[in-house]
RNA sequence: GGCCCGUUCGUCUAUCGGCUAGGACGCCAGGUUUUCAUCCUGGUAAGAGGGGUUCGAUUCCCCUACGGGCUACCA
């Protein structure tokens, strides 16, 4: 029987998870869901300096939201919990201890300080510093492979604190490879002896990441680019393990709209689009995520899809569970992505024809406090007349506030346009002829009013246009007979009223 | 600086050596409409540069350029 398949989403509680997490997360629950795996979530909270309060929650939110959902991880539980890295900390000093017995780590009591001060050394040279080979047993520097025994006994117990390095083998190359970008080879004596183990106690990345992966089965390690540099360096981990790596795959970056660089968590406001899926407070502010601007996740995680990965068909609108049968690390591509907000938008609008009027009109009044004891049938019903010009939800007080309360001012340019000599007295005897018309229906008053302009012998658009700013306030909006049968004509003749006073 | 990865329309992308380089977003034009939108139709626009390999290169290889990432007791 074929392994199952096992895949992992392990962010770190340092803030909201942005955009380009989730699509890491999306990624990930589409691979082990095509292939019938599970999908864990672990949190790599071995930093405890930049943890931040709330982060974990949001993660498990934003998942939610997104309606990916998570098999394994805090707070679901699972056979190779805990799930929190924090919590964990007893099984990688034990494999730690391994390494350091085998002789494939080391103790090192240089001081970040020290460090500093050979990095600033060799850069003043044009050299870069790299604790490795080259340097780590010259005397020089202060760990165990250059102290006695004694000395490192006399160190460790007077508990002095010390971190652990990896040592790295020499002259050898190191090849990989990546499901998206075929074999990568490094040259190990290029690499550093990263550090596996803190001062504080607590692993780095690269270690709990190799222990976590193997003792919970990862098949396929599914990450950010970001990543592809310490690959090597993670190989080599499971070499000195002896474990069987997973298949890695590293997903190209999402990269701003414009500029330089990678799509980063400030770049939301100030490029206005939302880079968060929901909305996150910081202190006093409030950054609006994409749930709160009116965004569907079905659009958002159809959007991310084909944001690196294309289906190698033209279909662009995806439900997750066609995303699912189609996905393919294969298909999915090596380049950078840049992030297109007006692609967003586009795919939101999609979905958002395909709502219930009933089910928007919901949303629609929750933000709206302009709607408060409105009718929702009546809501619906105004919906399903501007949500065709709609991309988000939170335009659509902008395209419908007229439906609801009378225009408060009128368009300059509008009234330029559409108020000529004579509209006044076209728009009193109009307003007096509706009483008048039999506005069942939009068709029979459509009728009538037709029938009007014909008698009065004057153009369709001289009826037409001064009519709309009366109404709407602008030469904008909806079919202009459905909004006076919304209104009804007791307020569209108010409407026409204050018009003619004002102008 | 060093190491790794990448490079097709402005943007997201198709092309697995035969191309008149296809689709989508955006943009522009026309049509529909009482208006603004929506919608429909059409248009604009691309293989970074230079060497190879080959009958033939966008596709394979090399170099250069450019872009991106990493270079922490952060992940």
């Amino acid at each position: 029987m074929e392994k199952q398949i096992r895949v992992r989403f392990a962010p770190s509680p340092t803030g909201p998870l942005h955009i380009g997490g989730v699509r890491t997360a999306l990624f990930n629950y589409l691979f082990a869901k095509k292939h019938r795996g599970v999908f864990v979530l672990r949190i790599e909270d071995t930093d405890q300096k930049r943890r931040v309060a709330g982060a974990e929650n949001y993660i498990a939110d934003a998942l939610k939201w997104c309606g990916l959902q998570v098999d394994e991880g805090p707070g679901v539980g699972g056979p190779f919990g805990p799930y929190k890295q924090s919590e964990r900390q007893k099984i990688y000093k034990t494999h730690l201890d391994d390494l350091l017995k085998n002789g494939q780590a080391y103790y090192a009591f240089d001081t970040p300080e020290d460090l500093e001060l050979e990095r600033k050394a060799h850069q003043a040279k044009g050299k870069t510093f790299i604790y490795n080979w080259h340097n780590r047993s010259k005397g020089r520097l202060k760990n165990s492979l250059v102290f006695s025994k004694e000395e490192v006994e006399k160190r460790l117990e007077s508990g002095l604190p010390y971190v652990v390095r990896f040592l790295l083998p020499e002259n050898k190359t190191v090849v990989v490879e990546d499901s998206i970008r075929g074999k990568i080879s490094v040259d190990v004596n290029t690499l550093d002896d990263k550090i596996l183990f803190k001062s504080d106690g607590m692993p780095t990345y690269h270690l709990a990441n190799v222990v976590d992966d193997h003792l919970m089965e990862i098949s396929h390690v599914i990450r950010g680019e970001e990543w592809l540099p310490s690959l090597a360096l993670h190989q080599l981990l499971y070499d000195a393990f002896g474990w069987k790596s997973p298949k890695f795959a590293h997903l190209p970056l999402i990269l701003k709209p414009t500029g330089k660089g990678k799509l980063s968590k400030r770049d939301g406001d100030k490029l206005g689009f939302p880079v968060f899926p929901l909305q996150w407070e910081e202190g006093s502010t409030k950054i609006f995520g994409y749930k709160e601007s009116g965004y569907f996740p079905e659009a958002v995680l159809n959007f991310l899809a084909l944001l690196g990965w294309n289906p190698g068909t033209d279909q662009e609108f995806f439900s997750l569970k066609e995303l699912i049968e189609c996905f393919s690390l294969k298909q999915v591509n090596k380049a950078g992505a840049r992030f297109d907000p007006e692609k967003i938008k586009w795919f939101n609008h999609g979905y958002l024809q395909q709502k219930q009027n009933t089910a928007l009109a919901n949303a629609f009044v929750k933000t709206t406090p302009a709607l408060d004891g409105v009718d929702p049938k009546y809501v619906a019903l105004v919906i399903g007349l501007i949500k065709e010009r709609a991309s988000l939800i939170s335009e659509f007080w902008g395209l419908s506030h007229y439906f609801f309360v009378a225009p408060k001012s009128f368009d300059a340019k509008s009234l330029k346009k559409a108020w000529k000599e004579g509209s006044a007295d076209l728009m009193l005897d109009f307003s007096k002829a509706l009483i008048d018309f039999d506005a069942e229906s939009v068709g029979s008053l459509k009728k009538d009013v037709k029938l009007w302009i014909e008698q009065k012998r004057v153009g369709f658009g001289s009826v037409m246009m001064p009519l709309r700013v009366a109404i709407v306030g602008a030469l904008k909006g909806a079919d202009l007979f459905e909004v006076l049968l919304c209104i009804g004509k007791n307020e569209a003749a108010a409407r026409i009223k204050t018009l003619v006073d004002k102008a």
